[in-house]
DNA sequence: CCGTTGACTCTTT
DNA sequence: AAAAGAGCCAACG
């Protein structure tokens, strides 16, 4: 991020990420939504990619109706890392109304 | 420039 | 409830 071109789409979603801190999840949709744009396949796409992991948390981006999503090494990964931060997973879902980070 | 490709989402079966 | 179809959009070759 620092030394790079004119921030392209998926910079802005980075930068959009690392708001959303320990303990709280947003989805593809939202960021999307946060950026005026409709892009959210896009998104995904940008965050398979995610060269600042872990600066920018990917692992706390699930998908709009709760299931987790995929993750780059394996949505079971993902799963953990969200437990450890204190997320709670039902039956592969999370609850967005509790842990869904405002933007 | 055009076609393909997804860590998606919404609607309709 | 679960699956299939259609729509979307940036990145890449």
């Amino acid at each position: 991020m620092g030394g790079k071109d004119n921030p392209s789409f998926n910079e802005r979603c980075y930068i959009l990420l690392k708001k959303v801190q320990k303990g709280k999840v947003t989805t593809y949709k939202a960021i999307a939504d946060a950026l005026n744009s409709k892009a959210y396949r896009a998104v995904g796409n940008a965050m398979n990619k995610n060269p600042y992991a872990p600066l920018v948390p990917c692992h706390r981006v699930v998908k709009n109706n709760g299931e987790i999503g995929g993750f780059a090494s394996g949505t079971r990964k993902k799963i953990e890392m969200l437990k450890k931060e204190g997320i709670k997973i039902t039956k592969g879902k999370i609850d967005l109304n509790k842990f869904l980070h405002k933007f």
